[in-house]
DNA sequence: GTTTTTCCATACGCTACCGTACGGTGATGA
DNA sequence: TCATCACCGTACGGTAGCGTATGGAAAAAC
């Protein structure tokens, strides 16, 4: 009945060491499920089916894995959407299959989401610097998709911007309060359509995409 | 040398008695730089030079002030923006001045959001109702502009998420990310322009303005 | 001016978590 | 084979906050 033997999972009875890997690994699950307060030693020991001496072998104290786990986060998250868009050839489809993809994700992930985890406890010293990196990265990358599309920097920057907050609005909202949200699958896809048409919208004079590139006209 | 003394503030030397409303004031007031978790019965009694015995008498436990304070917040910050801005005849105007307004506030509040705060404990079974009430009459209100900017009702509801989020977003940057976001006056000047030109951008054929209505030209 | 009610301080126990000390066990190389 | 080291369990002390009990002061009621 002891949780003790169930450590290894799958059946194993000898209980394995845990490294310092598992810990993390923990951790950014904790951190899903009750946010950053959730990573906690004892807790995350009970859970490992450890106890606080194991942990406090692997690690210094509790900063300290916190830090891990969120650079952890950071080295293995960054790659995952951008690596995945980054294969579509077309400009305007790679924005538009970015926006579909990052809009869709929030959708799914109730209450799971590291990433919301980490906004909800931005202030802290180890998480400040690793959201301004990403979120700099993600305008960047927009950013850079809008200067494929033919504007000049300092509009596609702007637009980059305007997408990175669409993206980041949608999914506080997804969080907290999915019920003003587009519901059905069809209402979803119009409303990515317009975000698509309305951030590649023809702008001012001054902001006209150069000659012979996407002008949206649908 | 007591900070019992200092309680009255302004030199009272008798210490005045404290209703509930300086204790849901002193828990907006914390929450505001420390969060919900700051929200916290006896450090809020000691900055209110009294002790948890006061505290017990106005309130069951520290939920209940929670409650009240998240309910307060409701109460007293729905009128300020909206209030402020219906005033404006002319509804693209008002549209201006509303986004001009909520991304402008954003930037001036390096750490001292109550609504952060809230966002950041989205969790909480009190704060979640509270919020999402909040959004929905954001989200409502907006789209009202749109609509009296002539959109048929789905588009206006689509924009007005989209100009919602596009706030929400942009706090949370400037709460995570203030680097990656306009940095002179000139510049947020002209990230509001267009995003306020992007959202009243003709759309396609489906969506376009009724005919006699403002349709952007810059 | 007394009695009642309102409000508050003090003191206490309880829980959850952090971090440390130290002893023990299993693997591993000499 | 045995000694060393990596790893972990147990036990302890410490802190911060929640909630309760109770007596007492201050204000209000009469």
């Amino acid at each position: 009945m002891s949780e003790r033997s169930a450590r290894g999972g799958a059946g194993k009875r000898t209980a394995p060491r845990l490294t310092a890997g598992d810990w993390t690994a923990a951790a950014l699950d904790a951190m899903a499920t009750g946010g950053l307060a959730a990573v906690a030693v004892e807790p995350l020991a009970a859970r490992l089916g450890a106890t606080k001496g194991s942990f406090y072998w692997h690690f210094a104290n509790r900063d300290a894995l916190i830090e891990a786990a969120v650079l952890r986060w950071e080295r293995e998250h960054t790659e995952g959407v951008i690596g995945l868009v980054d294969a579509e050839p077309d400009p305007l489809a790679r924005l538009r299959l970015l926006i579909s993809l990052v809009l869709g994700s929030t959708s799914l992930q109730p209450e799971g989401s590291i990433e919301l985890a980490m906004l909800a406890t931005a202030d802290h010293p180890h998480v400040a610097p690793v959201l301004a990196r990403v979120t700099e990265r993600r305008v960047a990358y927009t950013s850079g998709l809008f200067v494929a599309l033919g504007w000049p920097a300092d509009e596609a920057r702007r637009r980059g911007l305007m997408a990175v907050t669409a993206y980041l609005g949608y999914a506080q909202m997804a969080h907290v309060a999915p019920g003003s949200l587009p519901v059905t699958e069809a209402d979803r896809d119009a409303y990515v359509d317009r975000v698509v048409w309305l951030l590649t919208a023809a702008g001012p004079a001054a902001g006209r995409p150069a000659a012979g590139h996407h002008v949206p006209e649908v």
